[in-house]
DNA sequence: CTAAAAACAATTTTT
DNA sequence: TTGTTTTTAG
């Protein structure tokens, strides 16, 4: 018998069929924890080795830049040669795609990428005056209408009804090509444009790739689809992983059709299921299972294990966001940090955490959300950076162009934007034509930043990048500027500042390096929280999206509360699927110990809120759980308009009126001493009486 | 044009 | 409550 290769060893028959099919395209239904990233690694060293593809002919899509690093990490070490393949995210692909050949459809090579921000900022120059909210609306509305691959003249009823989206749309579109730079849509949409448009660059996409891996399909959007089309030419091997059970990017685009019907888009399909998970107690799988059986459209699954039994799941009915906190860290007192992750809806709720622990002493690491690259400071200097990049980028320009504080107002700057939009677009020199027609003062200060803008265009060859980025921030002005608020207000500006020259020292100088450093910036914001991400004993506190791919030993997942989790369900009932199928991927996560916690009150927007357990938690078989606390009694019942109460202060009265503000119920008492006053009954204490008393 | 004061909204989730 | 945007007085 032939020795197996090492990268079969250990595989079941689906993940070995898995890994050993090739030539149709094939879909690979993977359970949580089935051990899906070690079948597609096995997969690029089987193609490599096994059939003979060159590493350079092999694409693979991961969802996050980590998990790209991750595969790129395994796949080296199982087979020669697998730095060759290329291990991309769609949007990086789509950036490395367009620097390359974009020219073909009027992209520059030195792009850069507009975030939602810059988004907002661009449409407040296309529409001005409106509010900042209508704008943000706007945005978001394009970018939905970029994920289903909709151009400003295509069927945008889909996305809102607005009658005025299509017309701002294609004006943004417009703009966004002058300055010629790209928001994330143009990653995908741009791209697959140009292998539509483009015949030459279409057939040498499709010749280097003969095999396209796609992971965590379930999230891919119907431009990603169109894409993938385009990508995959004729013999191009395809095989697309992912569980319908695990899609929680809807508010993104994702499309779970894509992979629902994914047999139809590509005929021939082979499918393959991987059912037995190798991550989880048999009654942890039991609980995700209970909980996403109430979801309808899926493709169903049995998920099985080996790992029979396991103790129950812990349900603590808590008090509050403190108590939840101080709950959390008395798991942690027997000091397996490392093992344990807290999982959170929204990251608001991560500052509970950060609070106690911190005064604890208990090392923690808050994954992604550290939000390092949208803090003001930060954005002025890739502001500062991308201006120079390129000089076209009027939202770069007007966000630096007067800070620190050069005398250039407002009407300066419109002035100048207009001016350069007339000539070439490029505001350098629209600048230097409206250096004339400015107060002397407006005048002055744009000398100054020319002259800075220059003096630094030259440097940006001749010195390393993190060099260079010190010296832009340091003779810009801004690290002073920023200095003088950190002694004022005691924040740390100035040291993420520093930050940002450190994160620049991995990349090459010049245009190129500056270009590339901007990109992963905007692609890749992970980065920098990131340090020594994986040394140290410490707990992770973690959103519940982010943990998608991850797996811990023991899982707390906090705030299942109604209305946090899940949050307001105003919408339809996919919605509400939605959350759940994201309960579900939080529960997969955990391999032996799941908590799941609850708190009758919460700190909203600095006030005291009733809460009420999450709809989700019904959901769960009792004899998997075992729950600590109690739900409160419903404090509704009483309090009837026309029933005596008594309060210790104010005496006997009667309930006039009773109405909820919010969630919270309140009520009105008329007391005999004439007095009216409101109430709410779950803190002040109103004793019933009766009547005749 | 700038800075201080006042008004006002904000919490999903992320490439 | 916080942070951000708009208004206003210099």
């Amino acid at each position: 018998m032939t020795t197996e290769p090492p990268y079969l060893e250990g595989l079941n028959p689906q993940q070995r069929a898995a890994v050993l099919h090739e030539g149709s395209p094939l879909l690979i239904l993977a359970g949580a924890g089935s051990g899906k990233t070690r079948v597609i690694t096995a997969k690029v060293a089987y193609l490599i080795e096994h059939k003979g593809y060159d590493p350079r002919s092999i694409l693979a899509v991961t969802f996050t830049n980590k998990a790209a690093g991750e595969m790129q990490k395994r796949a080296s070490e199982m087979v020669e040669g697998a730095s060759g393949v290329m291990i991309r995210t769609f949007h990086s692909f789509g950036a490395w795609l367009l620097r390359r050949y974009g020219a073909a459809i009027g992209m520059h090579p030195d792009f850069t990428i507009y975030d939602d921000d810059d988004m907002v900022s661009l449409l407040s120059s296309v529409r001005e005056g409106s509010p900042r909210r209508e704008l943000a609306r706007y945005a978001h509305w394009i970018s939905r209408a970029n994920d289903y691959a909709l151009k400003p003249d295509g069927d945008l009823l889909a996305i809102s009804a607005d009658p005025h989206l299509g017309e701002i749309y294609s004006r943004y579109e417009e703009r966004l090509r002058q300055i010629g730079n790209a928001d994330f849509g143009d990653l995908i949409l741009k791209t697959a444009d140009l292998l539509a448009a483009n015949p030459e660059v279409r057939a040498k996409i499709q010749s280097r790739f003969r095999a396209i891996l796609v992971d965590e399909y379930q999230d891919s959007n119907v431009a990603q689809y169109e894409l993938l089309k385009l990508l995959v030419g004729p013999g191009c091997y395809l095989c697309v992983v992912g569980d319908d059970d695990q899609s929680i990017y809807r508010f993104r685009g994702a499309e779970v059709r894509n992979i629902l019907s994914f047999s139809e888009s590509f005929p021939g399909t082979t499918v393959v299921r991987l059912e037995e998970n190798y991550r989880s107690t048999s009654t942890i799988l039991a609980i995700a299972s209970a909980v996403v059986a109430n979801n309808r459209g899926r493709l169903g699954k049995r998920l099985w294990t080996q790992k029979e039994g396991g103790a129950p799941a812990t349900l603590a009915y808590l008090e509050d966001h403190q108590e939840e906190a101080e709950f959390c860290a008395r798991r942690l007192s027997d000091g397996r940090l490392r093992e344990t992750a807290i999982l959170y809806r929204t990251n608001a709720q991560s500052l509970a955490f950060e609070t106690l622990f911190a005064r604890r002493g208990i090392p923690y690491r808050l994954v992604g959300a550290l939000r390092f690259y949208e803090r003001e400071e930060i954005k002025d200097a890739i502001a500062l950076l991308a201006f120079i990049a390129n000089p076209r980028d009027e939202v770069a320009f007007r966000r630096v162009v007067n800070k620190p504080a050069r005398g250039i107002g407002k009407a300066s700057v419109d002035r100048i934007a207009a001016l350069g939009l007339q000539g070439s677009g490029d505001l350098v020199s629209g600048s230097r034509a409206a250096l004339d027609h400015l107060s002397r003062r407006a005048a002055e200060g744009l000398r100054d930043f020319l002259l800075l803008v220059d003096a630094l265009s030259q440097e940006l060859e001749a010195i390393p990048l993190s060099e260079f980025v010190r010296k832009a921030v340091g003779d810009s002005g801004l690290l002073e500027l920023h200095r003088l608020q950190d002694a004022i207000a005691g924040s740390q500006k100035v040291r993420n500042l520093d930050e940002l020259v450190n994160a620049a020292v991995p990349y090459g100088s010049g245009r190129e390096g500056l270009a590339l450093f901007l990109e992963h910036i905007e692609l890749d914001r992970s980065q920098i929280a990131g340090e020594d991400e994986e040394s140290g004993e410490r707990v992770t506190l973690i959103t519940m999206h982010n943990t998608k791919g991850l797996e811990f030993d023991r899982v707390i997942v906090t705030g299942l509360d109604d209305e946090l989790f899940p949050g307001r369900r105003e919408e339809l009932e996919d919605d509400l699927e939605e959350e759940r199928r994201l309960f579900y991927v939080s529960i997969t996560r955990a391999r032996r110990e799941l908590y799941l916690t609850s708190c009758r009150t919460r700190l909203v927007w600095g006030r005291v809120t009733a809460m009420h357990p999450s709809q989700f938690l019904s959901e769960i078989p009792e004899e998997l759980l075992s729950i600590r606390g109690r739900v409160d009694q419903e404090v509704d019942e009483g309090y009837e308009p026309g029933s005596a109460v008594y309060h210790d202060d104010y005496g006997a009265g009667v309930v006039e009126r009773k109405w909820y503000n919010g969630r919270e119920l309140m009520v009105q008492v008329a007391f005999e001493s004439g007095r009216k006053l409101q109430f709410i009954p779950r803190y002040t204490p109103l004793e019933r009486i009766s009547r005749d008393g």
